[in-house]
DNA sequence: TTAATATATTAGATTATTCGCATATAATAA
DNA sequence: TTATTATATGCGAATAATCTAATATATTAA
């Protein structure tokens, strides 16, 4: 087996290993935003801002569309929105059976 | 809006931006294993091995199940290997569109 | 109990990631 | 041209992740 799929894989992972980068792709899931909008959207520095799009942008997984003196950021492909929803279902199942758990202990 | 799924979210994926750690995972998509048989599967020392599975069964993405001397590591949600096929398709695709772009420049 | 096999843990050096700050560039308007 | 607004980049210190090597524990068999 091509060991190289998972080092991709683990690539892009390392990507979203950050909380401010997965805010900036649920702000883009309805379509695209200009730096400034997502800037006053959300609780970060502008520059390091700014980081977080070139990362991504530079890894496939957003595109740029420049407008005059904006630019608009968008999801390169809609598929990572799809298997992000799928990976919260599965922080949410887990979520929730950690409470069952603990009313179990409770009730014990 | 709750940024604490983005917490959780961007936690999982830390877990997932290694190339080990996926490479397990994909060994035990169809089905348990027990420590030896990943260990004479893959190529890294045993100690490491057990961290990198110690460190996901700790996040609740793998379960075990001991039986005598060994210990069977398996997949505690399905939905992530869902996830993970959805998100090698968007690998995929990448590839090829960057294959595409290559093609258009020498022909050109 | 001792030995053998399977698995886990700890410590520490190495390497990678993150963010703040300063500065740079790009487009437009005056 | 100069000023202004929008966006990007480079540097460096702080923090986090990774692996190796040594050691520990747990189960079973002899």
């Amino acid at each position: 087996m091509d060991k190289r799929i998972f080092e991709m894989h683990a690539g892009i992972c390392t990507i979203f290993s950050n909380s401010k980068r997965l805010e900036i792709i649920d702000l883009l899931r309805d379509g695209e935003k200009s730096v400034n909008e997502l800037s006053s959207l959300m609780e970060i520095p502008q520059a390091n801002l700014s980081q977080h799009l070139s990362l991504m942008r530079q890894r496939g997984i957003l595109e740029t569309r420049r407008d005059g003196v904006n630019i608009y950021y968008s999801i390169a492909n809609p598929k990572v929105i799809k298997a992000f929803d799928i990976m919260r279902e599965v922080l949410l199942e887990q979520l929730s059976m950690h409470e069952k758990m603990f009313k179990k202990i409770k009730s014990a």
